[in-house]
DNA sequence: GAAAATACCATAATATCCCATAATATCCCA
DNA sequence: TGGGATATTATGGGATATTATGGTATTTTC
């Protein structure tokens, strides 16, 4: 499986085209489809992706598990309607659909950020802010920063 | 087994002839019979979709494996019945059967929803009205709208 | 032979390919 | 270990191909 890590900020051109980071490439490459799979977060002006190779596995799983309630069907059925499957140009680039440069208010610049698993894409600006007020936010609680809470899910 | 993700509104002509999403089309293209299975969803104004391949899954399931319930069989049974086989013209597009239309309250706009390994087709309009009340019931009962199931690790 | 269905052609908009380049990173051998 | 040689990125722009969408012509069907 695939790991994400670090941040890298590229540029979107007239074309809506962005260099996804080599090191993200290169796991990505490997895959079944040469590309990634993007989806706006639920929880915030940001997008959420990874490889295909993720999504079959949550893909089969919904077609061969019985267990999900109604509710839970609809619910991740609404993902799959959302998620977009970019492949990469020859240089490496894909083309932001419209949808997610609006939900993520991606002007010319967007920010790769690693999570494990998956990463994100960003507006710089918008990271920014965020990470600062994670940071004074858990400065108040006294967390301390440990590696345990691996995100799971999307 | 075909990936359908992401959402294209499409639109139908005179003819009820309506392009399928070309991201669609290419794996719909791979199979055997080149177009795709449609039928009346049975649980709302909706079609449901799929690729040949995956009425041939399930076809053989249905002869060799004997867990099915009787409900299960009766069901599936009526649901080839109204399976309705659409083969693609030159350019990509299906024409839309009456039944269907009536039944999803088509107009001149048909909205394609990918589902994973099947897809929907839908009047815009009426989608919308249920991708709300969805999230609507999904935040009553505090359901955790993610991508839940990561079968076998991160 | 009329109506319906299908095949064929046309086109504007869009997406993709292909090439070019400058900056950066990586290699390789003294 | 240093530093030039080579490869890889990230980025841009023009040329080409594909899509979605019409309309017209030809073939079925009854």
């Amino acid at each position: 499986m695939a790991l994400f890590l670090s941040t890298t900020i590229n540029k979107m051109d007239s074309k809506c085209r962005v260099s996804v980071p080599s090191n993200f490439r290169s796991s990505l490459q490997k895959q079944s489809f040469k590309g990634l799979i993007a989806f706006p977060s639920y929880k915030g002006s940001n997008i959420d992706a990874c490889g295909i190779d993720r999504m079959e596995r949550i893909s089969d799983d919904l077609d061969n598990n019985n267990e999900y309630s109604q509710e839970e069907f609809d619910l991740i059925s609404l993902y799959f309607g959302e998620a977009e499957q970019l492949p990469f140009d020859k240089e490496g680039r894909i083309v932001m659909p419209k949808k997610l440069i609006e939900h993520a208010f991606i002007k010319n610049e967007v920010l790769f950020v690693g999570l494990g698993p998956t990463f994100q894409m960003w507006n710089p600006e918008k990271y920014k802010k965020i990470k600062e007020l994670t940071i004074k936010r858990a400065s108040e609680k006294k967390l301390n920063p440990r590696l345990k809470p691996i995100p799971k899910g999307v």
